[in-house]
DNA sequence: CTAGGGTTAG
Protein backbone atom coordinates (compact mmCIF):
# COMPACT_ATOMS: atom_id res chain seq x y z
CA UNK A 1 0.00 0.00 0.00
CA UNK A 2 2.76 2.30 0.33
CA UNK A 3 4.37 1.63 -2.20
CA UNK A 4 0.84 2.45 -4.15
CA UNK A 5 0.77 5.77 -2.64
CA UNK A 6 4.67 6.93 -3.67
CA UNK A 7 3.59 5.37 -7.48
CA UNK A 8 0.54 7.79 -7.20
CA UNK A 9 3.17 10.69 -6.04
CA UNK A 10 5.31 10.06 -8.51
CA UNK A 11 2.24 9.98 -11.14
CA UNK A 12 1.25 13.20 -9.94
CA UNK A 13 4.42 14.79 -11.10
CA UNK A 14 4.33 13.41 -14.51
CA UNK A 15 1.13 15.47 -15.11
CA UNK A 16 2.64 18.74 -13.82
CA UNK A 17 5.82 18.15 -16.20
CA UNK A 18 2.80 18.31 -18.73
CA UNK A 19 1.30 21.03 -17.57
CA UNK A 20 4.79 22.68 -17.36
CA UNK A 21 5.05 21.54 -21.20
CA UNK A 22 1.95 23.44 -22.63
CA UNK A 23 2.72 26.14 -20.31
CA UNK A 24 6.01 26.58 -22.34
CA UNK A 25 4.00 26.09 -25.32
CA UNK A 26 1.89 29.31 -24.65
CA UNK A 27 4.59 31.09 -24.19
CA UNK A 28 6.08 29.80 -26.88
CA UNK A 29 3.29 30.71 -29.23
CA UNK A 30 2.84 34.36 -27.36
CA UNK A 31 6.48 34.95 -28.65
CA UNK A 32 5.75 34.21 -32.23
CA UNK A 33 2.99 36.35 -32.05
CA UNK A 34 5.11 39.63 -30.46
CA UNK A 35 7.50 38.98 -33.38
CA UNK A 36 5.14 38.90 -35.61
CA UNK A 37 3.56 42.28 -34.39
CA UNK A 38 6.68 44.04 -34.07
CA UNK A 39 7.76 43.18 -37.91
CA UNK A 40 5.95 46.37 -39.23
CA UNK A 41 7.79 48.48 -37.24
CA UNK A 42 10.98 46.94 -38.05
CA UNK A 43 10.25 47.44 -41.63
CA UNK A 44 9.13 50.93 -41.22
CA UNK A 45 12.27 51.71 -38.83
CA UNK A 46 14.25 50.02 -41.69
CA UNK A 47 12.65 52.19 -44.96
CA UNK A 48 13.69 55.13 -42.63
CA UNK A 49 17.27 53.98 -42.69
CA UNK A 50 17.06 52.97 -46.55
CA UNK A 51 15.75 57.15 -47.26
CA UNK A 52 18.42 58.48 -44.67
CA UNK A 53 21.31 56.62 -46.63
CA UNK A 54 19.72 57.33 -50.03
CA UNK A 55 19.35 53.48 -50.42
CA UNK A 56 22.98 53.08 -50.94
CA UNK A 57 23.70 50.74 -48.29
CA UNK A 58 20.52 48.88 -47.84
CA UNK A 59 21.70 45.51 -48.63
CA UNK A 60 25.17 45.56 -47.32
CA UNK A 61 22.62 46.39 -43.37
CA UNK A 62 20.68 43.63 -43.78
CA UNK A 63 23.44 41.11 -44.83
CA UNK A 64 25.38 42.11 -41.75
CA UNK A 65 22.35 42.21 -38.91
CA UNK A 66 19.28 40.51 -40.99
CA UNK A 67 20.35 37.18 -42.01
CA UNK A 68 19.35 35.44 -38.30
CA UNK A 69 17.02 32.76 -39.05
CA UNK A 70 15.56 34.91 -42.62
CA UNK A 71 12.32 33.61 -44.00
CA UNK A 72 11.84 32.73 -47.66
CA UNK A 73 10.69 35.71 -48.74
CA UNK A 74 12.96 37.80 -47.20
CA UNK A 75 15.41 35.98 -48.72
CA UNK A 76 14.24 36.51 -51.86
CA UNK A 77 13.43 39.85 -51.52
CA UNK A 78 16.94 40.43 -50.20
CA UNK A 79 18.71 38.92 -53.11
CA UNK A 80 16.41 41.21 -55.75
CA UNK A 81 17.51 43.60 -54.24
CA UNK A 82 21.00 42.98 -54.20
CA UNK A 83 20.83 42.04 -58.29
CA UNK A 84 19.63 45.22 -58.86
CA UNK A 85 21.84 47.15 -57.22
CA UNK A 86 24.38 49.53 -58.28
CA UNK A 87 26.21 51.40 -56.00
CA UNK A 88 27.27 49.87 -54.72
CA UNK A 89 27.64 46.88 -56.78
CA UNK A 90 26.97 43.60 -54.84
CA UNK A 91 30.11 41.33 -54.39
CA UNK A 92 30.85 38.04 -54.60
CA UNK A 93 31.51 38.02 -50.52
CA UNK A 94 27.92 39.81 -49.79
CA UNK A 95 26.48 36.83 -52.11
CA UNK A 96 28.62 34.14 -49.99
CA UNK A 97 27.44 36.40 -46.81
CA UNK A 98 23.81 35.73 -47.77
CA UNK A 99 24.00 32.07 -49.10
CA UNK A 100 25.23 31.32 -45.95
CA UNK A 101 22.77 32.86 -43.82
CA UNK A 102 20.12 30.98 -45.71
CA UNK A 103 21.90 27.81 -45.66
CA UNK A 104 22.29 28.03 -41.48
CA UNK A 105 18.23 27.75 -41.59
CA UNK A 106 18.32 24.44 -43.84
CA UNK A 107 16.92 26.35 -46.78
CA UNK A 108 19.34 24.41 -48.92
CA UNK A 109 17.03 24.36 -52.06
CA UNK A 110 15.96 28.09 -51.77
CA UNK A 111 20.23 28.66 -51.81
CA UNK A 112 20.71 26.27 -54.76
CA UNK A 113 17.70 28.21 -56.56
CA UNK A 114 19.11 31.70 -55.56
CA UNK A 115 22.61 30.76 -56.82
CA UNK A 116 20.88 29.60 -60.22
CA UNK A 117 19.58 32.91 -60.50
CA UNK A 118 22.60 35.10 -59.61
CA UNK A 119 24.58 32.43 -62.41
CA UNK A 120 21.24 34.18 -65.25
CA UNK A 121 23.13 37.58 -64.03
CA UNK A 122 26.22 36.71 -65.44
CA UNK A 123 27.90 36.61 -62.42
CA UNK A 124 30.60 33.83 -61.80
CA UNK A 125 30.92 31.76 -58.22
CA UNK A 126 34.27 31.70 -56.52
CA UNK A 127 35.85 28.99 -54.43
CA UNK A 128 33.47 30.48 -51.53
CA UNK A 129 30.21 30.42 -53.17
CA UNK A 130 30.73 26.66 -54.67
CA UNK A 131 31.69 25.08 -51.24
CA UNK A 132 28.72 26.46 -50.26
CA UNK A 133 26.37 24.62 -53.02
CA UNK A 134 28.18 21.68 -52.36
CA UNK A 135 27.00 21.62 -49.16
CA UNK A 136 23.59 22.32 -50.01
CA UNK A 137 23.98 19.21 -52.55
CA UNK A 138 25.55 17.08 -50.01
CA UNK A 139 22.57 18.24 -47.07
CA UNK A 140 19.99 17.09 -50.33
CA UNK A 141 21.53 13.96 -50.82
CA UNK A 142 22.65 14.77 -54.12
CA UNK A 143 25.89 13.65 -54.40
CA UNK A 144 26.90 13.72 -57.49
CA UNK A 145 25.65 17.23 -58.22
CA UNK A 146 27.79 18.18 -55.56
CA UNK A 147 30.83 16.45 -57.36
CA UNK A 148 30.03 18.25 -60.20
CA UNK A 149 30.36 21.66 -58.55
CA UNK A 150 34.08 20.43 -57.58
CA UNK A 151 34.07 19.86 -61.84
CA UNK A 152 32.92 23.22 -62.24
CA UNK A 153 35.55 24.55 -59.17
CA UNK A 154 38.70 23.09 -61.51
CA UNK A 155 37.00 24.61 -64.31
CA UNK A 156 37.27 28.00 -62.99
CA UNK A 157 40.60 27.67 -62.09
CA UNK A 158 39.88 26.71 -58.07
CA UNK A 159 41.92 24.07 -56.55
CA UNK A 160 39.74 23.11 -53.75
CA UNK A 161 41.23 23.68 -50.74
CA UNK A 162 40.63 21.28 -46.85
CA UNK A 163 37.31 23.40 -46.60
CA UNK A 164 35.91 22.10 -49.77
CA UNK A 165 37.27 18.50 -49.19
CA UNK A 166 35.77 18.68 -45.56
CA UNK A 167 32.58 19.44 -47.01
CA UNK A 168 32.14 16.93 -49.53
CA UNK A 169 33.65 14.45 -46.91
CA UNK A 170 30.33 15.20 -44.49
CA UNK A 171 28.16 14.56 -47.55
CA UNK A 172 29.54 11.45 -48.09
CA UNK A 173 28.91 10.60 -44.70
CA UNK A 174 25.38 11.73 -44.03
CA UNK A 175 25.09 9.02 -46.89
CA UNK A 176 26.99 6.11 -44.68
CA UNK A 177 29.77 5.71 -47.44
CA UNK A 178 32.27 5.69 -45.23
CA UNK A 179 34.88 3.98 -47.07
CA UNK A 180 34.77 6.48 -50.00
CA UNK A 181 35.15 9.06 -47.09
CA UNK A 182 38.33 7.66 -46.05
CA UNK A 183 39.20 7.05 -49.48
CA UNK A 184 38.68 10.50 -50.13
CA UNK A 185 40.67 11.93 -47.40
CA UNK A 186 43.62 9.36 -47.95
CA UNK A 187 44.35 9.69 -51.66
CA UNK A 188 42.72 12.87 -53.37
CA UNK A 189 42.63 15.15 -50.04
CA UNK A 190 46.22 14.55 -49.38
CA UNK A 191 47.68 14.14 -52.46
CA UNK A 192 45.86 17.54 -53.29
CA UNK A 193 48.78 18.80 -50.65
CA UNK A 194 45.37 19.86 -48.31
CA UNK A 195 46.20 19.08 -44.70
CA UNK A 196 43.38 17.48 -42.96
CA UNK A 197 42.33 19.10 -39.60
CA UNK A 198 39.60 17.82 -36.92
CA UNK A 199 36.72 18.80 -38.97
CA UNK A 200 37.77 16.35 -41.38
CA UNK A 201 37.96 13.32 -39.10
CA UNK A 202 34.97 14.56 -37.14
CA UNK A 203 32.04 12.83 -38.97
CA UNK A 204 34.42 9.75 -40.39
CA UNK A 205 34.03 8.82 -36.74
CA UNK A 206 30.60 9.88 -36.45
CA UNK A 207 29.46 7.70 -38.68
CA UNK A 208 31.99 4.75 -37.74
CA UNK A 209 30.67 4.76 -34.50
CA UNK A 210 27.46 4.68 -35.14
CA UNK A 211 26.99 1.81 -37.50
CA UNK A 212 28.91 -0.14 -34.36
CA UNK A 213 32.55 -0.25 -35.97
CA UNK A 214 34.56 1.38 -33.11
CA UNK A 215 37.54 -0.54 -34.66
CA UNK A 216 37.59 1.35 -37.36
CA UNK A 217 37.17 4.51 -35.48
CA UNK A 218 40.01 3.83 -33.16
CA UNK A 219 42.17 3.09 -36.45
CA UNK A 220 41.36 6.55 -37.48
CA UNK A 221 42.19 8.01 -34.11
CA UNK A 222 45.72 6.47 -34.54
CA UNK A 223 45.92 8.08 -38.35
CA UNK A 224 44.68 11.41 -36.84
CA UNK A 225 47.74 11.66 -34.24
CA UNK A 226 50.21 10.20 -37.37
CA UNK A 227 48.66 13.31 -39.43
CA UNK A 228 49.81 15.68 -36.42
CA UNK A 229 45.50 16.47 -35.95
CA UNK A 230 44.69 16.41 -32.57
CA UNK A 231 41.44 15.12 -31.37
CA UNK A 232 38.79 16.95 -29.64
CA UNK A 233 36.62 15.94 -26.53
CA UNK A 234 33.81 15.28 -28.97
CA UNK A 235 35.86 12.82 -30.75
CA UNK A 236 37.08 10.59 -28.38
CA UNK A 237 33.93 10.92 -26.62
CA UNK A 238 31.98 9.13 -29.64
CA UNK A 239 34.39 6.79 -29.32
CA UNK A 240 34.20 6.03 -25.80
CA UNK A 241 30.11 6.32 -26.69
CA UNK A 242 30.48 3.50 -29.31
CA UNK A 243 33.22 0.46 -26.88
CA UNK A 244 30.46 1.62 -24.08
CA UNK A 245 28.06 0.73 -26.21
CA UNK A 246 30.10 -2.59 -27.56
CA UNK A 247 30.22 -3.30 -23.83
CA UNK A 248 34.44 -2.90 -23.91
CA UNK A 249 34.51 -1.00 -20.83
CA UNK A 250 37.75 -1.88 -20.09
CA UNK A 251 38.48 -0.22 -24.05
CA UNK A 252 36.01 2.76 -22.83
CA UNK A 253 38.52 3.16 -19.78
CA UNK A 254 41.90 3.20 -21.09
CA UNK A 255 40.85 5.72 -23.67
CA UNK A 256 39.44 7.88 -20.94
CA UNK A 257 42.86 7.88 -19.44
CA UNK A 258 44.58 8.68 -22.29
CA UNK A 259 42.64 11.49 -23.24
CA UNK A 260 43.55 12.71 -19.69
CA UNK A 261 47.29 12.12 -19.94
CA UNK A 262 46.70 14.20 -23.27
CA UNK A 263 45.71 17.39 -21.60
CA UNK A 264 41.77 16.84 -22.87
CA UNK A 265 39.55 17.59 -20.54
CA UNK A 266 36.44 14.81 -20.52
CA UNK A 267 32.65 16.68 -20.67
CA UNK A 268 29.43 15.75 -19.90
CA UNK A 269 28.61 13.39 -23.03
CA UNK A 270 31.98 11.62 -22.18
CA UNK A 271 30.75 10.88 -18.38
CA UNK A 272 27.15 10.77 -19.41
CA UNK A 273 28.40 7.57 -21.42
CA UNK A 274 30.55 5.49 -19.62
CA UNK A 275 28.31 6.18 -16.51
CA UNK A 276 25.69 4.76 -18.80
CA UNK A 277 28.17 1.30 -20.00
CA UNK A 278 28.37 1.01 -16.73
CA UNK A 279 25.60 0.93 -15.49
CA UNK A 280 24.12 -1.46 -18.39
CA UNK A 281 26.69 -3.84 -17.01
CA UNK A 282 25.21 -4.02 -14.01
CA UNK A 283 28.24 -2.09 -12.46
CA UNK A 284 26.67 1.01 -10.93
CA UNK A 285 28.75 1.13 -8.37
CA UNK A 286 31.13 1.82 -11.13
CA UNK A 287 29.03 4.23 -12.69
CA UNK A 288 28.20 5.67 -9.04
CA UNK A 289 31.42 6.91 -8.59
CA UNK A 290 31.88 8.16 -11.66
CA UNK A 291 29.26 10.75 -11.01
CA UNK A 292 30.95 11.44 -7.84
CA UNK A 293 34.20 12.25 -10.02
CA UNK A 294 32.68 14.44 -12.43
CA UNK A 295 31.04 16.46 -9.53
CA UNK A 296 34.27 17.00 -7.67
CA UNK A 297 35.75 17.89 -11.20
CA UNK A 298 33.28 20.51 -11.56
CA UNK A 299 31.41 18.59 -14.62
CA UNK A 300 27.61 19.54 -14.07
CA UNK A 301 25.59 16.20 -14.25
CA UNK A 302 22.25 16.12 -16.71
CA UNK A 303 19.30 14.70 -16.13
CA UNK A 304 20.55 11.75 -18.54
CA UNK A 305 23.32 11.26 -16.14
CA UNK A 306 20.87 10.93 -13.32
CA UNK A 307 18.18 8.60 -15.14
CA UNK A 308 20.56 5.99 -16.03
CA UNK A 309 22.18 5.44 -12.69
CA UNK A 310 18.20 5.99 -11.21
CA UNK A 311 17.24 2.95 -13.34
CA UNK A 312 20.20 0.61 -13.01
CA UNK A 313 19.72 1.44 -9.18
CA UNK A 314 16.15 0.46 -9.45
CA UNK A 315 17.02 -2.44 -11.81
CA UNK A 316 19.41 -4.11 -9.16
CA UNK A 317 16.56 -3.57 -6.38
CA UNK A 318 18.39 -0.54 -4.87
CA UNK A 319 15.40 1.47 -4.53
CA UNK A 320 16.43 3.31 -1.43
CA UNK A 321 19.90 4.46 -3.06
CA UNK A 322 17.33 5.41 -6.61
CA UNK A 323 15.42 7.85 -3.91
CA UNK A 324 18.32 9.20 -2.65
CA UNK A 325 19.55 9.85 -6.30
CA UNK A 326 16.06 11.74 -7.37
CA UNK A 327 16.49 14.08 -4.26
CA UNK A 328 20.07 14.85 -4.88
CA UNK A 329 18.73 15.81 -8.52
CA UNK A 330 16.07 18.17 -7.10
CA UNK A 331 18.40 19.94 -4.80
CA UNK A 332 20.60 20.75 -8.12
CA UNK A 333 18.06 21.95 -9.67
CA UNK A 334 17.66 19.36 -12.27
CA UNK A 335 13.92 18.35 -13.10
CA UNK A 336 13.15 15.04 -13.11
CA UNK A 337 11.30 13.84 -16.26
CA UNK A 338 9.16 10.90 -17.37
CA UNK A 339 11.51 8.64 -18.06
CA UNK A 340 13.10 9.16 -14.08
CA UNK A 341 9.15 8.42 -13.11
CA UNK A 342 8.80 5.81 -15.19
CA UNK A 343 12.18 4.00 -13.21
CA UNK A 344 11.13 4.81 -10.14
CA UNK A 345 7.36 3.72 -10.32
CA UNK A 346 8.87 0.49 -11.84
CA UNK A 347 10.97 -0.31 -8.94
CA UNK A 348 8.15 0.88 -6.68
CA UNK A 349 5.64 -1.91 -8.81
CA UNK A 350 8.48 -5.16 -8.45
CA UNK A 351 9.27 -4.56 -4.44
CA UNK A 352 5.66 -5.44 -3.36
C1' DC B 1 35.21 40.27 -44.89
C1' DT B 2 32.59 35.09 -47.12
C1' DA B 3 32.54 28.56 -47.19
C1' DG B 4 32.56 22.88 -43.91
C1' DG B 5 31.81 19.00 -38.84
C1' DG B 6 30.71 15.57 -34.82
C1' DT B 7 28.51 13.33 -29.12
C1' DT B 8 24.30 11.53 -24.24
C1' DA B 9 18.55 8.28 -21.36
C1' DG B 10 13.50 4.19 -20.48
Amino acid sequence: MPNMFACLVYIQQILVLEVDDSHNDCALRKGRMIGRLIQPQRIALFSAFSVLSNGTVSYKERLRSGLVGIKKDDAVDLFESMVRCRHPLPSLVDFSRLFSGIARTKQYDLVLHLCKKMELQGITHNNYTLTIVINCYCRRRKLGFAFSAIGKMLKLGYEPNTVTFNTLLNGLCLEGRVSEAVELVDHRMMDNGCQPDEATYGPVTNRMCKSWNTASALDLLRKMEDRKVKPQVVTYSMIIDGLCKDGSLDDALRLFNEMETKGIKPNVFTYNSLIRGFCNAGRWDDGAQLLRDMITREITPYIVTFNALIDSLVKEGKLTEAKELYNEMITRGIDPDTITYNSLIYGLCMLR
